[in-house]
DNA sequence: TTGAAAGCGATACCAC
DNA sequence: GTGGTATCGCTTTCAA
């Protein structure tokens, strides 16, 4: 990354070793921690880096070195989602426990952007990469040779790549969430889903039309509304489904920032439908809200351990692990329909 | 970062090179899109580097080049509030207009991990740093003549060290929560506060003070506790202040972790005190929970701008900006105490 | 235990 | 327009 340490006034390894008046070779040794350093030269060298802040150009070395980095990246599609936030700590926090450093970029869920970060890690040689994409093609990362870096995907696939991935059960947790629903007596049930392109969001919609397929209950396609992109979007798509002549009598909100929506579009409704969401949300406790639970914690945990397993060498075929999911039922859908 | 881009398979500029029939040099400036390259040869050069895959060492080019790194590195104290993350997200949308990546790093309010993730970024030259410190003492950053690189402080106080910084308005808006308070006739008035050790915690903390000594109503230290640390230190706090023999008519959250808290607690009381907290919370809309609003988006473009400038050669002595607070009134503190 | 020399992959300077 | 050569700061042989 930039300017000659010179220029920065930095001092450099060579500096040190004339400090010290040793070689520059012993003077790595010492201040790696190497063996075969005499104890008196060591103290030297070590304290004459001291005074001097010297401060090792990790460029030069990662480019010299054999060793791999102990940078992992994490490139995030979304950062005004504490959901993914989540992933990211709990993934930080197993590979600091390995000396790892993890930093994270944002796509803001642009494909251009992402190449653009993606591209930024690669091209300085991180040992890992973890991507939670907003691409629905990998391909142009295989054709760059990239992929030789460990990756691990999140919560969404890599489409048309060899890579591990870290799901959660999307089909499952809609399912629970529509069955549940369909015990309360709900038969016009409306959905607010998310970005159509989103695997996350067709997974979950296909959750909810099996659901009502093996209940035999006919899909309305009236009731079903996505694309509502955000929190915004979502209360709006609430508020459309409320005005209908048939309005439905429950809604599923496909995750957190749709559920986030939903609440705030019936906050002062007299007779609102009951409401589920898909992803916790803070607060869905007070305000009494039920939902799809799931661990972002886990996921952070499982990919990052998986991706540790690349890093350390691990060969064989990719993985897909699916995370389980768990319904929590609150006030918004605790009353039967009568 | 790491190993060999030729044990890694990567093709480097010297295949290019030779796959194009030119030399090294020639097929730097051609991939650099640099002046005076022969059109055909340009072509050529660049055909070779996409049949093959080439992507820059950035190691190497930041290592020998004198140009500026184009990366910028964040360190955030604390993932879980979505308060940083909104910072984050606007810096990198100010500093992405001018071709440049933010990378972020986490310390997850550990002084030590702080100073680990700073030097991973320093040691790999980046052109900027904009922090988010949980550490009371900096000057080891001046020791090591680290600080060299161009430094924005966020949010907390670059202590001993002559550093820009952004902040909010602590004191002012926290005054404007307790004359609100005291306006609406509440006298007895309990704080739940964050970390003691927080200089944004004691800045909110000072503006209370100040508000009711102006006021001249007596001050409680019983009813202000602080180092309730995170949601779940807040909500036990809460039910401490509600169970005293003489308990608050409202309560003042220093911050929004502490306020989720307080809502959690007060979720079910029958009369629940009147509640305002600091920084938004989501969903505090619908919940109809008074706040001292604040813009973390404007910190994180104010921040990044200002870090830009210095990038750019900005001279001069350290700038300490204060941005605004404004008060929000809800439901929770609309009702005059009778 | 220590050091001299080569080299990582790319750019800068200066000839041609 | 093009290419040779030195160099960036550090690690890695291999010899002393």
């Amino acid at each position: 990354m930039s300017t000659h340490d010179a220029l920065r006034g930095l001092p450099t390894l060579r500096q040190v070793a004339e400090a010290a008046g040793v070689s520059i070779k012993t003077a790595s040794r010492a201040l790696n921690d190497e063996a075969h350093v005499a104890p008196i030269t060591y103290e030297r060298v070590k304290k004459a880096a001291a005074e001097l802040g010297y401060r090792p150009n990790l460029l030069a070395r990662d480019l010299r070195s054999h060793r791999t980095s102990n940078v992992v990246a994490m490139v995030i599609a979304d950062v005004s989602n504490p959901f993914y936030l989540a992933i990211a700590y709990a993934a930080g926090q197993v590979l600091a426990a390995q000396g790892l450093l993890l930093f994270t970029g944002v796509s803001d869920e642009d494909p251009a952007s992402e190449a653009r970060v993606i591209s930024g890690f690669l091209e300085r040689r991180v040992a890992g990469l973890l991507v939670v994409s907003s691409r629905t093609d990998h391909r142009h990362l295989q054709h760059h040779a990239e992929s030789r870096t460990p990756t691990v995907f999140l919560d969404r696939p890599g489409h048309g790549l060899e890579v591990d991935e870290v799901m959660f059960d999307n089909v499952g947790g809609s399912r629970a969430a529509i069955d549940h629903l369909l015990a309360q007596g709900h038969r016009r049930i409306g959905v607010i889903g998310d970005l159509g392109s989103l695997p996350t969001h067709r997974e979950r919609i296909a959750g909810v039309r099996r659901a009502l397929a093996e209940a035999e209950v006919p899909i309305d396609e009236g009731l079903i509304i996505t694309d509502a992109h955000d929190a915004d979007g979502a209360e709006a798509a609430m508020r459309q489904l409320l005005t209908l002549p048939s309005p439905p009598t429950a809604v599923f909100a496909t995750n957190n920032r749709m559920a986030v929506g939903g609440m705030r579009a019936v906050a002062d409704a007299a007779h609102p439908p009951a409401l589920i969401g898909f992803d916790d949300v803070e607060l869905a406790d007070v305000l009494g809200v039920s939902v799809v639970s799931n661990s972002p914690a886990d996921m952070g945990t499982v990919g990052a351990e998986m991706l540790l397993e690349r890093i350390h060498g691990r060969a064989g075929r990719r993985r897909r692990v699916r995370l389980p999911t768990e319904l929590v039922v609150r006030r918004s859908t605790a009353t039967p329909l009568e």
